[in-house]
DNA sequence: ACGTTGAGATTGCCG
DNA sequence: CGGCAATGTCAACGT
């Protein structure tokens, strides 16, 4: 990894145009190729970047990166402040632990806290669409699709949507029902749900990790 | 900006936990204190971070971030190869042109370009689902609600329904047709327009662009 | 502060 | 390679 330090005025252009004033920056230049510019504050963000696979050639004071899809990116140095090299070594990457497979997991292990009386048929249930996260027996008849999210958004809404309209042709399911399981779930998400006849139910994740699935609730 | 390559594990607990095993890694901590941690590969996005505002505490061999909303990054330096500091200064910032909201307001001008007769209600007309990006008279009566975007593809038409859906519901509104603008439309989005009884318009930018919204048409 | 939308989104998955 | 979905999405903007 090459680590430079310069005063330096950026031109993109690509898929937009954007220019960067003189500045001091710093400019990273990964083992793989990839270009970024980052400023001194602005979170994790650079603020131009070129990804790999690209070509980087170096001109006395200006750098020139493109890609085969036809971007460009022009570093013009004005002043050279540090420029050094590191050799990193490959990754072994990251190791993640909390998305929506295992909430999913969890819900599945307690139906009863997205409406009393569920008991799970299965998780991952399949159909022409893709597999619904959780398809649950409804003590009234029937049967319920629930659709898992960290965020409730509109995307999900219609997606359960298409769920439960494929289903409900199956006549050892049906009546289907929707539920969208979230988190949170955005105000238009309701609105959407409500106009396609769907439920919505808010979770506790944290207490649904804590409590576990296995143990019984004490209240 | 400070610049720390490090023999490093790194421990992150807060919307999810992540785990990165012992490997050499560059650590940048900006100047308003957000940490990010890269490997060499990868894109601009580093494996770890912590933005601002955090609070940042260093023991020998072990840094721990913490921010207000209670999450909490670990940082086990097991040998440091370089540890530099460089005074950036202020950022001007990135100058952008030709996205959305740009193309939006030019469009806004010329109407017409959309469709002859066309005549501009208002931009972003709010809906329960979120604002329509504009909203223009048609002069055979009714209603044109459109949809602007850079690229057209399938997620356009979908939002563009639901909008036109939502605003049928306004008698003062009624009938509305939807149009989707773009400078490129993909097919896969045409079809789903025609199926969706939504209209498509392909928009050249760069001449909209240079003509402006104030010069009336030559020809 | 909260919520919604766009982004040069990026990234991984699967067909 | 192209579509699809998740992301600790981020960042801008309006209420």
């Amino acid at each position: 990894m090459r680590l430079v330090v310069a005063e330096c005025t950026v031109d993109y252009r690509g898929r937009l145009e954007a220019h960067l004033p003189r500045a001091v920056r710093l400019i990273m230049v990964k083992a793989d190729g990839c270009v970024a510019i980052h400023a001194d504050g602005g979170a994790y963000k650079p603020l131009n970047w070129m990804n790999a696979p690209n070509s980087l050639v170096e001109e006395p004071g200006r750098w020139v990166v493109t890609n085969p899809k036809g971007e460009e990116l022009v570093i013009t140095l004005h002043r050279v402040v540090s420029d050094t090299t590191h050799h990193l070594g490959p990754d072994p990457g990251l190791q993640k632990d909390g998305v929506e497979a295992q909430l999913r997991d969890l819900l599945a292990g307690r139906p009863e806290l997205i409406e009393p009386g569920l008991t799970l048929i299965r998780r991952e249930y399949p159909t022409d669409l893709g597999p619904v996260d959780l398809l649950l027996a409804d003590p009234g008849g029937g049967t319920v699709a629930v659709e898992v999210k960290r965020r409730g958004e509109i995307d999900g809404v219609e997606q359960l949507a298409r769920y439960v309209e494929r289903l409900e042709l199956d006549p050892r399911l049906a009546p289907v029902r929707g539920i969208l399981c979230a988190e949170r779930i955005s105000p238009q998400a309701k609105v959407l749900a409500a106009a396609r006849g769907l439920g919505t139910t808010e979770i506790d994740y944290a207490r649904l990790r804590n409590a576990g699935s296995s143990e019984p609730t004490l209240f």
